[in-house]
DNA sequence: GGGCTGACGTGGC
DNA sequence: CGCCACGCCAGCC
């Protein structure tokens, strides 16, 4: 048997609150680290679920930058780490991506 | 089993 | 840059 979701819940968690502060994380990117790949809208059903207040859920966004539906606080959270967005709404990933492989530019 | 949903991703226009 | 169609896959009727 595969690892349970729980079990993937679990380790989406533990990546999330490694991510630094004014730097993130796509849930895609966040699906490949946990050994999920294509389970990116698994990962973004955990975010929904998960608490906020204990996690900086609001660090992760889609492949395209997007922020996330129904979280309309992510902006600011965002804005007070620093993270500007473009005139679209978007986070430039180019630039606040968290790259594991590329510590702190 | 069958069908629909969605805090996604990619590619085409 | 925006919009849309498809592919994807677990979860829930």
């Amino acid at each position: 048997m595969s690892p349970s979701v729980e079990g993937l819940r679990g380790a989406v968690y533990d990546i999330v609150s490694q991510i630094p502060y004014g730097r993130v994380l796509t849930y895609g990117g966040i699906a490949l680290l946990v050994g999920y790949p294509n389970h990116s809208r698994l990962v973004g059903r955990i975010m929904r679920e998960a608490p906020d207040s204990e996690l900086p859920c609001h660090r992760v966004v889609s492949s395209t930058g997007r922020l996330a539906p129904h979280f309309p606080a992510q902006a600011d959270l965002l804005a007070k780490e620093g993270v500007r967005l473009s005139a679209s709404g978007r986070v430039p990933l180019m630039k606040y991506l968290w790259r594991l492989d590329f510590p702190q530019a």
